[in-house]
DNA sequence: TTTAGGG
DNA sequence: CCCTAAA
C-alpha cells in the first residue's frame, strides 16, 4: 500500500498538483489515517529525493549489506532517485554533495534549549534562575538523548509503518569542515560539533572534582541516561552525543527531509530522534522487535546508536509538548513565563540507578559568585538518588551550565568570530579558575573533610537536595573576557542583533533594555525570551548557540544562595514585548536546492507541503519563508548575474527555478481553465 | 491555518 | 522578512 501510494503520489502523482483548495483542505484536515498515508508517502518521497540519492551516491556499500527487505526499500529509493521531472522528463537532478556542501548543508538538527524542556523548567524554577551556556548544549544533548528512547519505542512498535526510511545524516561542523563526512554505510551523523560537549562535561567533572562520593566513571558521566550503564558512556559514545547536539541551522538540507510531519502527529519528534530512528528503521527494516524496551535488544543498530537510544526517554515527555514553532510563539511572547536562571554553571546529576526512574525533577542549587561567575548544579531527583549496595554514592552529572560570560566584541565582528569568542570564553572559564562547591539543600557544604556520610550526602533523601556549583577559583570575580576590542556584548540582547545595543558601561544589568525596573528581573526576562525564542539562531547548536541561548552572557548581581533560594520561582510581571524581527537567515545553496527540488515536484502554491517535505526540520523556515524565497529566486533568476547579491546561487539552480516556475505556472493556468467550464476534477 | 502578494 | 487579506 505504501509503495502504491508512493507511486501515485511521489512519482506519478503530478497529475494533481493543483488540488482545489477545498480538497486540499479536506486532505489536510482529514482523518488521521489518511494523514498517516500521507506521511508515508512523504517518507518515500523524501527518501527518493534526498536520502536515497545521497546514500546511493556516496556509499553503495551501505546498501549492499542490507537485508532483502532493506534491499527492497533501497530499490524503491533507487527508483525514486531515477525519478523524472514531470515537466521535462529529465531526471531530477541529483543532490550533489561534496565535502563542502555537506559540511554546510546536510545537517539539520534541532536545538533543544532548556526553555523548551519542562523538566528543565522545573529545575529552573527550583533554581530560581537557570543559566546555560555550554551546558545548554549539554542539556540539549541530554534531552535529545532521552527523546530517542521513546522514539525507539515507536520505531519498534511501528516498524511496519515503514515510513521511517533511512536518512542520511551528515555532520557538519562549524569551522571544521574536515570533520564532515558522509558515512552512508552507517548512516550516522558524524560528529561535527565544534564543541565536544561530552568532553566538556568530562572536563567539568574532572577538573572540578565535583563528585566527592567516588570517582568511578558513574560520577563523571556527562549524559543522563537512565538505563545505560555508565561504562557504556565514555569516549565511544561521545560521538553520539555530539551527533545530537548538532544545530540545524545553516545545515538544513539533508535532514530537512523529514518523514514526520508535525501536522500529522501534532508532535514532531526531535530531529535527533528521527534521525536515529530512521537509521534504525533502515537497518532493520522489518526486524525491529515489537516489544518495547529500553535496551533494544533486537535492534542491531550500531552499538553506539543503541546506547544512544537508551538515554532519551524521559526527556521526550518534556519535549514534545513544547514542540512548536518558536517563531510563532515569539511574537507575543511574554517573559512572565518560566524563570530561567542566569549566571552560574549548572550541573545536573543523575543517579546511576538502572531501574529507577531518574528523571524526576531534581533540585538545582544556585550559587552566585561575585557577580562574575555563578554556578549551580542539578542533581537528579528523588528517585535518582541512589546508593549502590557498596555504600557508594553514585551520581551522574547531567550537565553543567556555563555561567556569565563577559564578552567584548566589535560590532563589525562576524558571527563566526563571535562564536569563537564565546567559545574561547567558555573554554577559559572551564579551563581553569573553577572549583566545585557542594550544596546540600541549598546550603554550601564547606567542610571538605567531612565524609559524605557525615554530611548526609550519602543519604538517599538528601541526594535530591544535592547540588554542585562551579565557582571561581580565585575568590574574586573573573574579569570580563575580551573577545575583541569592543563593546560589551549584552547578554540579554543575544536575541537581538548583536550589534544593536551598545553596552551600558558600568552597570551591566542596567544595560538590558527592559521595562523591568529591577535589573535582575530584566535579566530573567531577557533570558526567558531568548530561551523560548529560538530566533537568535535556533540553528547553531554549536558553541555559540548554546552559549547564547543559554543566556550565559547575562551578568547577574551577586546574591547569596539563601537569598536566591527564597526568590519566588515565578517572577513574572515584567514582560518584554520586544517584537523583534527575526534574524535574517540567508538560504544556503543546499537549501535552495532542496526548495527547488521540492517545488519541482510539488509545484508552486503548495508551500505547506514544500515545507513539510523539504524543510520540516528546519524550524526557522516557514512556508511563508519558502514562498518568499521562491519568489526571490524567480526574481533572481530573471535578473542579470551582476545584479544579484548575496551568496551566488548556481546558475543551474536558477535555470531550474525558471523552468519549474514556468511549468507550474502553465499548469496552474491550465488547471484554472479547466475549472472554469465545469468542475471536472479527479481525485 | 495556508496562500498569495504587497511592503 | 513582515504583514495581512482572503480563502
Amino acid at each position: 500500500m505504501v509503495m502504491q501510494k508512493r507511486l501515485d503520489y511521489g512519482f506519478n502523482g503530478y497529475q494533481f498538483p493543483f488540488m482545489p483548495r477545498a480538497a486540499r483542505s479536506a486532505r489536510r484536515r482529514g482523518s488521521f489515517g489518511s494523514r498517516v498515508e500521507d506521511k508515508q508517502m512523504c517518507a518515500f518521497d523524501l527518501l527518493a529525493s534526498v536520502a536515497g540519492k545521497l546514500l546511493l551516491k556516496k556509499g553503495t556499500t551501505s546498501t549492499s549489506s542490507n537485508t532483502s527487505t532493506d534491499k527492497d526499500q533501497f530499490e524503491a529509493v533507487n527508483d525514486s532517485v531515477k525519478g523524472e521531472c514531470p515537466y521535462d522528463g529529465k531526471p531530477f537532478k541529483e543532490v550533489t554533495c561534496d565535502e563542502r556542501s555537506c559540511d554546510k548543508s546536510f545537517f539539520v538538527s534541532e536545538i533543544l534549549s532548556l526553555g523548551h524542556d519542562h523538566r528543565c523548567k522545573e529545575d529552573l524554577h527550583m533554581l530560581n534562575e537557570v543559566n546555560s551556556g555550554v551546558a545548554s548544549l549539554i542539556t540539549s544533548v541530554d534531552c535529545s538523548e532521552r527523546l530517542d528512547v521513546e522514539k525507539l519505542g515507536e520505531c519498534r512498535s511501528n516498524n511496519s509503518l515503514g515510513s521511517i526510511a533511512n536518512k542520511v545524516d551528515v555532520g557538519s561542523d562549524y569551522g571544521k569542515p574536515d570533520k564532515c563526512k558522509l558515512d552512508s554505510a552507517t548512516r550516522q551523523v558524524v560528529n561535527g560539533s565544534g564543541i565536544d560537549t561530552c568532553s566538556l562535561d568530562y572536563k567539568m567533572a574532572r577538573d572540578g572534582k565535583p563528585l566527592p562520593a567516588n570517582s568511578d566513571s558513574s560520577t563523571k558521566v556527562p549524559l543522563c541516561g537512565n538505563q545505560i550503564p555508565q561504562s557504556s558512556f565514555p569516549a565511544a559514545s561521545r560521538d553520539d552525543v555530539n551527533l545530537i547536539s548538532k544545530d540545524d541551522d545553516e545545515k538544513p538540507f539533508g535532514c530537512t527531509y523529514s518523514f514526520t510531519s508535525k501536522k500529522f502527529f501534532r508532535r514532531t519528534p526531535h530531529i535527533g530522534d528521527q534521525r536515529i530512528r530512521k537509521i534504525l528503521a533502515t537497518r532493520h527494516w522489518k526486524k525491529a522487535p515489537k516489544s518495547k524496551g529500553v535496551t533494544l535488544p533486537h535492534c542491531n543498530a550500531d552499538k553506539d546508536m543503541k546506547t544512544f537510544f537508551s538515554y532519551r526517554k524521559e526527556f521526550y515527555k518534556c519535549q514534545r509538548s513544547e514542540r512548536i514553532y518558536p517563531f510563532k510563539k515569539r511574537k507575543h511572547f511574554d517573559c512572565s513565563s518560566a524563570s530561567n536562571s542566569d549566571g552560574g554553571i549548572c550541573s545536573e546529576f543523575l543517579s546511576d540507578n538502572p531501574s529507577g526512574r531518574n528523571n524526576v525533577d531534581g533540585s538545582c542549587s544556585y550559587l552566585k559568585m561575585n557577580g562574575a561567575i555563578g554556578a549551580s548544579s542539578t542533581v537528579s531527583g528523588q528517585n535518582t538518588s541512589f546508593q549502590s549496595r557498596d555504600s557508594h554514592v553514585k551520581l551522574r552529572i547531567r550537565s553543567f551550565r556555563v555561567p556569565e560570560l563577559f564578552i567584548e566584541i566589535p560590532e563589525s565582528a562576524t558571527v563566526g568570530s563571535l562564536k569563537r569568542t564565546v567559545m574561547e570564553a567558555v573554554t577559559a572559564i572551564l579551563g581553569g579558575g573553577l572549583r566545585v562547591g557542594v550544596l546540600l539543600q541549598g546550603k554550601k557544604v564547606r567542610d571538605d573533610n567531612k565524609s559524605l556520610l557525615q554530611t548526609g550526602i550519602s543519604q538517599d533523601n538528601h541526594l535530591d537536595a544535592l547540588g554542585f556549583s562551579l565557582e571561581p577559583h580565585s575568590s574574586k570575580s573573573l574579569p570580563p573576557l575580551r573577545g575583541g576590542d569592543t563593546p560589551l556584548l549584552l547578554p540579554g540582547d543575544i536575541s537581538q542583533p548583536l550589534t544593536s545595543y551598545p553596552p551600558s558601561p558600568g552597570v551591566i544589568h542596567n544595560s538590558i533594555r527592559s521595562p523591568s525596573t529591577e535589573p535582575h528581573m530584566a535579566n530573567i526576562c531577557n533570558i526567558i525570551e531568548s530561551d523560548h525564542d529560538s530566533v537568535p539562531s535556533p540553528t547553531d547548536m554549536s558553541v555559540d548557540k548554546s552559549t547564547m541561548d543559554c543566556k550565559a552572557l547575562i551578568p547577574v548581581p551577586a546574591m547569596s544562595v539563601e537569598a536566591l533560594a527564597v526568590v519566588p520561582v515565578h517572577r513574572k510581571s515584567k514582560r518584554c514585548k520586544t517584537v523583534q524581527r527575526r534574524i535574517r537567515r540567508p538560504f544556503s545553496v543546499a537549501e535552495v536546492e532542496a526548495l527547488v527540488q521540492a517545488v519541482e515536484k510539488l509545484g508552486t502554491g503548495r508551500w505547506r507541503d514544500v515545507k513539510l517535505r523539504a524543510f520540516d526540520n528546519a524550524k526557522h523556515r516557514t512556508y511563508v519563508d519558502l514562498k518568499d524565497k521562491w519568489k526571490t529566486l524567480v526574481h533572481t533568476a530573471r535578473i542579470s548575474p551582476q545584479q544579484r547579491r548575496g551568496e551566488p546561487v548556481p546558475q543551474e539552480l536558477l535555470d531550474r527555478v525558471l523552468t519549474a516556475h514556468a511549468y507550474w505556472s502553465r499548469q496552474q493556468a491550465k488547471h484554472q481553465l479547466k475549472q472554469q467550464p465545469e468542475t471536472c476534477f479527479v481525485l
